[in-house]
RNA sequence: GCGCCUCUAGCUCAAUUUGGCAGAGCAACGGACUCUUAAUCCGCAGGUUCUGGGUUCGAGUCCCAGGGGGCGCACCA
């Protein structure tokens, strides 16, 4: 509250707003019969079916194509020389040059007075301007919408992470290659569901808003039903609703949605993130196992051509089949340390120790055992590999191993050193699975914030039987960040979490026009 | 939550190691120019140096507290 107070967003609205002052040009053409801000337009062309337009390839420099096209865009360069002027169309599509000059385009005057950032539409003749850029020479052409405030560096951008992710529109245009994170982003999701759909998947939605979040060791996010007077939770996994459609009857079932836990903020974890689940009836483990790799493999051939690429300056091959190893096969070969459940709990804390990992009091064998290889081999793995083979301690959802006591049927999928999937041939046993929930409430007592809640209702669809079954959780956020080549999560989300910008900080960026005296009529005159 | 780093004009960055009048490029604004490609040239303007205290004759610079951001740890399947 103290701070709040002294924020004092009064006292600092009063100072002359920050943003760029763009005033209309003062020469003496204010009336204008230029179309301003108009309810639509309609560009037949786009910049790139200008620029690639065979017609066009042997244009002569100078010369004029005969050919009429249209176009709409931001405008991001503008080069005035006197009677004729260059402006750099961009559209979603690419760029195309505009083309002015004083004896053919309608006010010129204005059209040159033009700022960086000005939506326009034009349309004219496509020429080749005598230095060779092909162009559309502007005929006729509307202002669309004009830019009160500026794109940043003309040749720099916005350098600054907090307002690239704060203010993605503006990150959009001023920096090169953004754009086409997110839309590779878009083309795997799309790679994901037809690949999915192919394979006899069919997509659901099921609620996000959760009266019991469980299906994973994660915090919720609280909020408030009213009509109900109940709190709810956001969902921390799509898991146990899946499994019911399962025991309803879709055999082959997925959802790509978001989930939501409530910890801290990393350059690998936004709270809120983007999880594709799926369950595949009369299927084990090792099932998915295959379909992940042929999947993943799959998108990345659709969506970067290859299944090999570069991932922060290394080699990564994605391709079929991945290495297949137990965790502790993995541990070993990493540490050179022997950790196996059988050792007992106590002579696995003792060996843990001596390899600088902490052991909680309540920390059983499962979850010291899982505690070492997270802390010593996980991040050391870099080629794709199915790490098998967990402590049932640490998979109240998984089947038990159909050969090894203690371990359950579950496998993550480690990249580029951070787990990219997670899965397992699903519990369907209802006593077992509440058995597993009663363990889970153990350590909740005990405790671990995080343990499991056990979910009533998905108990009960237990009950009514659930077929053998595979299911598999992909970080999508990651996935992307592999493809894309980026370390930090919040580079492949358009709009990262962030905290949020004080009052006082937001007033004294958009304060009034009337707060800076004397351009308030040249406003005022242009709007009319 | 803890530790380290960081915050200067709309944007990108300067501001002698060791405190001495806060600057440049870009864009913006006014103007010149009929082929530009980060155009060029002339002119003009632009600042609570994140905020609040303190030390000092004097603080962007040093000290304390707070805020935003980055990275690491913790947390986290």
């Amino acid at each position: 509250m103290a701070h709040l107070a002294r924020a004092a967003p009064a006292v600092r609205a009063q100072h002359p707003a920050r943003r760029t002052r763009r005033r209309e040009p003062t020469g003496g053409f204010l009336v204008s019969h230029i179309d301003e801000a108009p309810y639509r337009y309609e560009a037949g062309d786009s910049a790139q079916t200008v620029a690639a337009d065979p017609r066009f390839a042997d244009l002569a420099p100078g010369a004029g194509s005969g050919v009429q096209a249209s176009v709409a865009g931001r405008v991001m360069r503008l080069r005035s020389q006197g009677k004729v002027t260059f402006a750099e169309l961009r559209d979603w599509t690419g760029a195309i040059q505009l083309f002015a000059d004083e004896s053919r385009t309608p006010e010129y005057r204005r059209f040159e007075a033009l700022s960086l950032g000005d939506w326009v539409g034009a349309c004219g003749e496509v020429v080749r301007t005598r230095r060779g850029e092909l162009s559309v020479r502007v005929e006729s052409w509307s202002l669309l919408a004009r830019a009160r405030r500026d794109f940043g560096d003309k040749w720099r951008g916005v350098r600054d992470i907090e307002t690239r992710h704060r203010q993605r529109e503006v990150d959009l245009w001023a920096n090169e290659g953004v754009r086409d994170t997110f839309l590779l982003r878009s083309q795997v999701l799309s790679a994901l569901r037809r690949e999915l759909e192919g394979r006899g998947f069919v997509e659901v939605e099921t609620p996000i808003l959760h009266p019991i979040a469980s299906g994973a060791h994660a915090r919720p996010f609280v909020t408030h039903y009213n009509a109900l007077h109940a709190d709810f939770y956001l969902r921390i996994a799509i898991e146990l609703y899946l499994k019911r459609l399962i025991v309803g009857g879709f055999e082959r079932v997925f959802e790509i949605g978001r989930v939501f836990r409530n910890e801290g903020l990393s350059p690998r974890h936004n709270p809120e993130f983007t999880m594709l689940e799926l369950y595949q009836a009369y299927a084990d483990y090792r099932d998915m196992m295959e379909l992940v790799e042929g999947v993943v493999a799959e998108v990345a051939r659709q969506t970067k051509g290859d299944t090999v690429f570069t991932y922060q300056g290394r080699a990564l091959d994605l391709s079929p089949p991945w290495r297949r190893a137990t965790m502790e096969e993995l541990v070993r070969e990493q540490t050179g340390v022997e950790l196996t459940l059988a050792l007992g709990r106590d002579e696995l804390a003792r060996r843990a120790a001596t390899l600088g990992v902490d052991v909680g009091e309540h920390d059983g064998a499962g979850k010291i055992l899982q505690d070492v290889y997270e802390h010593t081999t996980e991040h050391a793995l870099f080629q794709p590999v199915f790490v098998t083979d967990y402590p049932k301690e640490v998979s109240p959802l998984a089947r038990d191993h159909r050969t090894r006591p203690g371990y359950v049927e579950r496998f993550e999928a480690v990249v580029a050193g951070r787990e990219l999937v997670n899965a397992f041939s699903e519990l369907a046993d209802p006593d077992e699975q509440r058995a597993r929930f009663a363990l889970q409430a153990e350590e909740r007592a005990a405790g671990d914030e995080e343990a499991m809640a056990l979910d009533e209702e998905f108990l009960r669809a237990l009950e009514h039987g659930m077929p053998p079954t595979g299911g598999i959780g992909i970080g999508i956020d990651r996935l992307v960040m592999l493809l894309a080549d980026k370390a930090n999560i919040r580079e492949v989300i358009l709009f990262p979490a962030l905290r949020p910008l004080g009052r006082g900080e937001m007033r004294a960026e958009d304060g009034e026009p009337g707060d800076e005296v004397g351009e308030g009529a040249d406003e005022a005159e242009a709007a009319g």
